[in-house]
DNA sequence: CATGAAATTGCACGTATTTGCGTAATATTT
DNA sequence: AAATATTACGCAAATACGTGCAATTTCATG
C-alpha cells in the first residue's frame, strides 16, 4: 500500500468514525505503529486531523461542508449503512439530499461501482469523491432551503431516466397521511423520483414516524423499503408491515 | 509498445484500481521503472493523475486529500474581488468551477440580486448560501477531474441561455495558442460557454500567462476581460492589449 | 531519399524517502 | 508508585527518485 493511500484511508475512517486508535490501524493495513504515527503526524501539521495519545480526532469538519452538529448523527449512520446495503455493483440509483443520504455518500464501500442519479449539491459533492462511481446531476433551480434542484426541468429529467433504486430522506410518514412533505418545489420532485424508479426505500430516523406535514408525496403503498435507525421488528412497524412495506 | 498506448494503458489500470504501482507497470508493459516515472510525471501534469511515491492515484482521490490548501490563495481573492466588481444586480451571470470562481463566490455582496447559472458543484454550493442570488444548476455527468458537469446535455442548456457575463477560471492563455486547457470534455463545455455569453471575463493567476496546454479552448480575441492579481499596466499584458483585451 | 533535429528510452550514480526496530523517555492508568 | 501503553529518536535496509548521458528511434524537411 502506498504512502498517499495510507493516509487517505485514514482520513476516510477518521470522517466515518471521528476518531481512530493507531494500534486499530496498524493492524487493519498491517504497518507498523511507527508509520501509522508517522502518518498521523504528517496529517495534523497540515491540520487534516487532530493528534492524540494513542490515536487521532476529527476536526469534525469534512471538506467545504460542515458537518456541524448533524441532529441525531449516529442515529443517520445506522440507517445509512442499511441503506448501502441494498446497493449492488452495476445498479443506476436515484437519490435526495438530505443529511442521512450524505452521510450514506460517505460510507459507500470503496470497491462499489454504480451509477448515482441526484439534484442535491452536497449528495453530489460527495458522491464524486468516491473514485468508482458515475455521477449525473439532475440539473434546474437550486431551492435553497433544501439544497435540492427543484422546477420542470429536473423532473423532465428524472422521469428519463429508470434507476433499480430510489433512496429518499423523508420529513414525515405516517399510515393515515402517507409520506408527507413542507415545500410544494420539493414535493413534486419527489413524486417523480417514486414513480420512475423501479423500487423505492425511504429513510428517516424513527422520530419522525407517525408525524405529518401539510403536502403529500404519495401513500405509504407506493414505497417498497421503510430504514430506521431501529429494529426492524419493533411494535412501530406493525401496521406498515401490515400494508407491504419491508421494514429493514 | 509506444508512448501513447502505453499511457493509455496505465490511465486504463488507474481507472480500474484506482492505484498503480512503477514496478508493477514496469513489469507488466515491460520497459524501465525510469520510462514508466516519466510518463506518470507527463501524465500528473496534465492532471490525468495523481503522482506519488512509488507509483500513482486516481484523480478521485486528489479532490478529498489536498482540499484544503489552496494554492495562491491571496492572489486568487484579488483577482475574485476584480471579478465581483464586474457583476451588477439583475445580472445573469454564467460561472464555470475552480478555486478563483469559489473564492469569488464567498465574496459577493450580500445586497447583490443576480441569477448565477453554473456546472460546478463547489460553486454552486457558494452561490446556494447568499440570500439574494437565484442559482440555476446546469446538470449532467460529473467530471470528477474537474468537479463540474460535462456532456451533451450540459453543452445544450448552455446554448439555451443568453447571460450577460460569463467568469470563466482558466489554466492557461498565451497569445501564439489562445486559451488552453488539458480535459477534452471540459474545453466543450468552456467553449459553449464563451459563445453564449454576450460578455466573457477569464479569470486565472499571473502564472500561467504565456503558458499553454494542448487543447484549445478560444483565441484570445473571442474574449473580453483578462483578470488577473497583477496590476493592469504590467507590461506582461502589452501584447494582449493590443489585440484588444481589456485588462483589470 | 537523405539528413539533421527532436523525441524516446535505458543505464549509472548519487540522493532522498520510507519503513521497521531497538532503546530510552514520557504519558496514562491502576 | 508501579505497571502498562504510547511516543520520540536514531539507525539501517530497502526502495524510489532525479539527473546527466549515450544509444536508438522517429519525424520533418529539404
Amino acid at each position: 500500500m502506498l504512502k498517499r493511500e495510507r493516509q487517505a484511508y485514514i482520513l476516510k475512517q477518521i470522517n466515518l468514525h471521528n476518531r481512530v486508535l493507531s494500534s486499530d490501524l496498524s493492524l487493519e493495513i498491517n504497518v507498523s505503529e511507527d508509520t501509522i504515527r508517522r502518518d498521523l503526524i504528517e496529517l495534523s501539521e497540515s491540520d487534516k486531523l487532530i493528534k492524540v495519545h494513542g490515536g487521532a480526532l476529527s476536526r469534525s469538519f469534512h471538506s467545504s461542508f460542515l458537518r456541524s452538529d448533524v441532529y441525531q448523527l449516529d442515529h443517520k449512520k445506522k440507517i445509512a449503512a442499511k441503506a448501502v446495503s441494498l446497493i449492488k455493483d452495476g445498479m443506476f440509483v436515484l437519490t435526495s439530499g438530505g443529511t442521512t443520504l450524505i452521510e450514506m455518500a460517505r460510507m459507500l464501500p470503496v470497491e462499489l461501482r454504480a451509477t448515482f442519479f441526484t439534484g442535491s449539491i452536497p449528495a453530489a459533492y460527495e458522491y464524486a469523491q468516491h473514485p468508482n462511481i458515475e455521477v449525473i446531476f439532475i440539473g434546474d433551480k437550486v431551492s435553497k432551503s433544501s439544497q435540492i434542484t427543484v422546477g420542470g426541468a429536473a423532473i423532465q429529467k428524472i422521469h428519463s431516466i429508470k434507476p433499480d433504486l430510489c433512496l429518499l430522506g423523508i420529513n414525515a410518514i405516517d399510515m393515515e397521511n402517507g409520506i408527507t412533505d413542507n415545500d410544494w418545489e420539493v414535493v413534486q420532485v419527489k413524486q417523480a423520483m417514486i414513480q420512475c424508479a423501479a423500487q423505492t426505500a425511504v429513510l428517516t430516523i424513527s422520530e419522525k414516524i407517525n408525524s405529518f406535514q401539510r403536502l403529500k408525496i404519495c401513500a405509504v403503498e407506493e414505497v417498497d423499503i421503510l430504514i430506521t435507525e431501529l429494529d426492524e421488528n419493533e411494535g412501530v412497524f406493525d401496521t406498515f408491515k401490515q400494508h407491504g412495506l419491508k421494514v429493514i
